[in-house]
DNA sequence: AGTTGGCGTGAAACCGATTTCGTTATTTAA
DNA sequence: TTAAATAACGAAATCGGTTTCACGCCAACT
């Protein structure tokens, strides 16, 4: 039923066959680079193409080759998680990388809440060649995606890591004992750190750097400096608020990520106390609020865009056949005033 | 050629069809909802159907019926406007409604050059139903792709209104009225603005509703008080360093958004005044920023997430055979501590 | 001279869902 | 009771590329 009239008319090969006096077969391969075609009438068939203005019908193809041409990017997670501009950046690094190789990007936010949720069984479905996730809630849900064969990047360490998952991700490990060590390093005594969310792994990691900071640099870790954030301003201020009280004396202070770190110098400020004159602050991320900020944020640069396109790569690899190694990207330490 | 092995065996119409013991043409009647088949033939279908797991292959759907389920979400500009959360968050609005009605949003970021570029090339060639731009700089090309018969959504106003683009956006002029008259309306006598980038719209608006606010009150409008900035923290802040230089006697400043408020912000800071005790500040677009930067931002929130539903909605509208009117979404002052 | 082996090519089958068209079976109208 | 209309359904064509298969031809071997 003719809903809607055509939105273009589209060539197809039999006009391109017609015109250059060849079949469709041979139209199609010259198109594909075959390259056992007489050249003669490749050039025919090339220049009647471009004449006609042949553009390929995916769906076309998609249904003959099995191919879709197309990746699903998976954020498992409410939409507001894009207010955040780290996915954004790490969208757009996925995005061109995969558009040079003639690949579309599907968006899909949901929470992917079972195996058999909505998305999941779309991804089975086969209608894209294969899926990155950005954010994974529910790792078992990836997991079953992958025993069924769909190729799977996963942007992030997975928790369960004698899985065959491939993944990407930033060095937050050696990252933080970067920032860590830079507050040690330039004469504080006694710095705290607000971790993120320990259920991920960035969270965990980011600890475990400012742990080994305080080793490697011989200082004694101490429990009590720890307080568990979960990645947001409002809670990390409450936490630094409630870490000041019980040790005075603390004169830096790591957060895991820069909202937090915002979070932790407006409970510094509220406290009546200066940064960095009596705390240092020194955050991760490197967001367009750290260089905003008064007085600038000190913190951990990761390359957001890499990050992107280093799991588009992966992922190309994997389509290819590969098997990819997993990808960990360096970081940076960006000194602004705070640190 | 079987590059790899499929990834999931999908099942088909044809065994449905054998299970059920009927043919292929009522199968796809009974999945299309048509309901002049024999009730207790539709049931065996259904249930078939959901026995077997049936997942429906968008390409072959694709190819017979011309609509591809997939609607192509376009950002004409360079990957890195997504470091702008705003982005972010439009796009989720838009997927989101999209994804309700089993439509895919294939996000493509990219300049659009001229007509023929790789996008709007690929855009006429047929293997999307329509086109949402977020950020559109060459109208010419959304111009020419609507003649071509495109279903297509702008966000933002359209600088060549004649045209019949559908659209939405934000009430900009109101919201920027809005926030002019609340530091005219709270004391401040001599009010200035960082425009945003005047050859959008948006920056056209948001200058006009200063204008208005300050008619509508009986304060005289004077251009002295006007500086022409484009978005960035940077620029604002230059800009309002030398406005400040000017004329010190400036007591309220109303930046086109929140990025550039924080850089007037810093200017203020950076010549020794306060905010708001010297100088009060309202932004436009209640970001991250406005929210975590101290002191809190006052400024215009403008229903982001509406604004890509809104768009999406329209093409769902258009899809429909219906022509959607521009839709404009209102605007809140949020108060905080700035001004 | 008589195979054998390629090579270049086109005819036709195929991917899976949709839809037209015609055939039967069943009503309704006359 | 018969003709006409209607309903329910299946066979087959269709969408536009891709790929298998077989055929004709010429060069390279015994």
């Amino acid at each position: 039923m003719p809903v809607t009239s055509p939105t273009t008319f589209r060539t197809t090969y039999a006009e391109i066959a017609a015109k250059a006096g060849v079949s469709r077969a041979t139209v199609s391969r010259v198109l594909n680079g075959d390259d056992r075609v007489n050249s003669d009438r490749a050039k025919a068939v090339i220049e009647a193409a471009s004449k006609l203005g042949y553009r390929t019908n995916r769906a076309a193809r998609a249904l003959s080759t099995g191919r879709t041409g197309q990746i699903a990017v998976v954020i498992d997670d409410s939409p507001n998680v894009l207010s955040d501009p780290f996915w954004g950046v790490v969208l757009a690094g996925i995005s061109r990388v995969l558009m040079v190789h003639d690949i579309h990007s599907v968006l899909m936010v949901s929470q992917l809440e079972s195996e058999d949720s909505p998305i999941a069984n779309y991804l089975e479905g086969g209608d894209v060649d294969g899926a990155i996730f950005l954010t994974v809630h529910k790792e078992q849900v990836v997991h079953s995606l992958v025993k069924k064969g769909l190729p799977v990047v996963v942007i992030g360490t997975p928790i369960d890591l004698k899985s065959d998952i491939v993944y990407v991700d930033t060095d937050n490990r050696l990252g933080a004992e970067l920032a860590t060590k830079h507050l040690l390093g330039s004469g504080c005594k006694k710095v705290a750190t607000i971790t993120g969310d320990i259920s991920a792994v960035a969270g965990i990691d980011r600890l475990e750097g400012y742990k080994a900071a305080h080793k490697s640099l011989g200082h004694e870790f101490n429990p009590d400096l720890v307080a568990y954030g979960d990645w947001s301003f409002e809670n990390a201020k409450t936490l630094t608020l409630r870490l000041l009280a019980r040790n005075p004396d603390i004169d830096g202070i790591f957060a895991a990520n820069d909202t937090m770190a915002l979070g932790v110098m407006a409970a510094i400020i509220e406290r009546g106390r200066m940064v960095p004159d009596h705390v240092a602050v020194v955050g991760f991320d490197d967001n367009l609020m750290a260089q905003t900020h008064r007085p600038g944020l000190t913190t951990i640069r990761q390359d957001i865009v890499g990050l992107g396109a280093a799991a588009a790569e992966s992922m190309l690899a994997i389509l290819q056949g590969e098997t990819p190694v997993p990808k960990i990207l360096p970081t940076e330490l960006v000194l602004r005033e705070s640190a």
